[in-house]
DNA sequence: TAACAATATCAATATATATTGATTTATAGA
DNA sequence: TCTATAAATCAATATATATTGATATTGTTA
């Protein structure tokens, strides 16, 4: 039950449905691209993003000082089904904006 | 968008998870059934009750002052993957205890 | 119509979660 | 080591949701 109830709430937040399709659709991104590309400030971003991650839907990969989060793979059933449901809202994307303050962001 | 969060919101509550489950397990109950079985108040039903069938989880029939709960079919591909989620919960359920004020309670 | 029973809704309160700005932690480079 | 930057966490506040008891609504029956 917890780790079901933990999965729906995760989803349970117009912020997060956004970012994990944002995610999803533009491959990894650092917090700060998110910033950029989202309009969000850095604390409300971090919180979030734990919240997936926690919940099993990102992965975050270190690289220096910044945190690269994208989709886990694989997803099981039900996970992946609720990526597809959201794959199909009907959102629009804001412009994946790139964090251009540093070279390493986004290679 | 507000769809999918409606479904997930119903979703996101231990209460409405066994409501769902009990009632995909026993098939129609009525208001009364559940208050029998489940021990909680019948407000606290309701409004749960409610959620749950604005969501797209449950249908009602009413029969003179009863209404009787099931699980609407069909379930579009989501909703009937969530339930299958929930079918597959470790949850101990209840007994189900008829509500025996009546004699048409529970035909 | 009056009285009763089942259910729905309301009002007050308690609890959980989201947002923001400030602070802390961790890493990189001078 | 000192400074700067990215990200995480914390504290305060605001908003949303759950619970309960009371009341309203609806249908049944005398």
């Amino acid at each position: 039950m917890d780790v079901f109830l933990q999965t729906v709430a995760a989803l349970n937040d117009e912020t997060r449905v956004l970012l994990l399709r944002f995610i999803d659709a533009n491959g990894e991104c650092c917090v700060c691209d998110l910033q950029n590309s989202l309009d969000m400030i850095q604390s409300r971003l971090s919180r979030h993003l734990k919240i997936l991650k926690d919940a099993g839907f990102l992965k975050v990969q270190r690289k220096g000082t910044w945190a690269y989060y994208s989709v886990r793979t694989p997803l099981d059933r039900f996970r992946l089904e609720a990526l597809e449901e959201i794959r199909h809202l009907d959102i629009t994307l804001p412009e994946f904006k790139n964090c251009n303050t540093n070279k390493e962001c986004k290679v």
